[in-house]
DNA sequence: ACATGTGAAATCGTTCACAGCT
DNA sequence: AGCTGTGAACGATTTCACATGT
């Protein structure tokens, strides 16, 4: 099982390759890799080396090879199922997302509790009355869960979640949930973002 | 200047804080404040010993007191200005939020190219022109920038920013943004995001 | 008794530096 | 000459364990 440090680089990887094979370059060298995704050159080679994977010193990684390699073990073969969970403006951002794209990663339904959005089709995806959350989930091998409601209403729709049997929940509420051990859960709070980047922001205003 | 790491779990506690305040608690030790955001106890007291602050051995540590010094290290005094791109879904979603708050950051102005927006008001914020921020950004300190817009767009949203003397910016577009060292950049990005949860959930399921 | 504050140890993550290959 | 692969050094972060205070 890799880290999750390690993970989230490779998965960078992945994205910047399969753009940067659109201009067809065949193979890539770490250091140009650590270029494009803000690392170092060796930091690229022992990510690769974590994984088993090797490159031909004369000409560096084969591009194709690569992205298929990562992909594989970040998911391999089938398509991913995703739920979400809150159909407002976030929601509909994400579901507008995963719509464009090819079909690995799909959001198979999208729950609300709006009168006027349940039965409809967003971008795609059918909308049901979170209430029927448990039973479409089992029915459908859902992978992970995504909440996209307001604060006060997260922790239950991970505690429905949970209950349906999923694993993986990111949360874009700005409360923090709380999960039992088994669950991975990603918490992604911009409010927080927001104030660690002005500190930040600030710290480096004041070192001019 | 504190790590990334110590300063966002800082901030997380303030939040915690913040809402365990209004169940009219004075004090709180460090397990309960570790028990609710999900560290051990005794980082949640390295992590105070750190900025310097001290507890009573009998009482733990006052919840007000504690807000305050946190708040104090992360943001002193005056209002934090923001300016949001790109007002989309996601950027009306940013926006909503940060006009219920307490003007402690408040979004000044918010910008697109959508005709239609621009001259209105967005959840108290007037949209302009992009061709307009270099302007609006130097008359009124906006200390970070946040980017929603499509992915396509990024990377000339950051380079605006950056020419306008913004030192901190968040990035929610699915794309790597490219920025010179003495910027401070947080990349958002939720398809990463899935992409490692599902990678997760999958091993721990497997697990079972 | 039970909590804080904190050196010291342990763990985790990154970078260095160079052998080996082409 | 310039790259990969990798042991070893380094640095950062977390946890342990316990002295100290109430």
């Amino acid at each position: 099982l890799l880290s999750e440090k390690i993970s989230e680089r490779l998965i960078i990887y992945k994205f910047i390759l399969q753009r940067h094979k659109s201009k067809n370059n065949i193979n890539i060298f770490s250091h140009q890799i650590a270029e494009i995704t803000g690392n170092t050159a060796s930091q690229v080679r022992r990510d690769l080396m974590d994984v088993g994977y090797s490159g031909n010193q004369k000409t560096g990684y084969n591009i194709d090879n690569l992205i298929s390699v990562i992909q594989e073990i970040i998911a391999p073969n089938h398509t991913i199922n995703l739920v979400i969970i809150g159909v407002g403006n976030l929601g509909k951002a994400i579901l507008r997302y995963y719509s464009d794209l090819s079909p690995k990663y799909s959001i198979v339904a999208c729950f609300d509790t709006n009168k006027d959005l349940i039965g409809q089709y967003i971008f795609h995806s059918k909308c049901y009355h979170i209430n029927e959350l448990i039973n479409i989930v089992k029915n459908n091998e859902v992978n992970t869960g995504i909440i996209t409601v307001p604060a006060a209403e997260a922790q239950n729709a991970a505690d429905k979640l949970i209950e349906s049997g999923i694993k993986g929940i990111i949360n874009f509420a700005p409360v923090r949930i709380k999960t039992p051990e088994d669950i991975y859960i990603e918490q992604i709070d911009f409010s927080i973002a927001v104030e660690k980047v002005t500190y930040f922001a600030r710290r480096f205003k004041d070192a001019l």
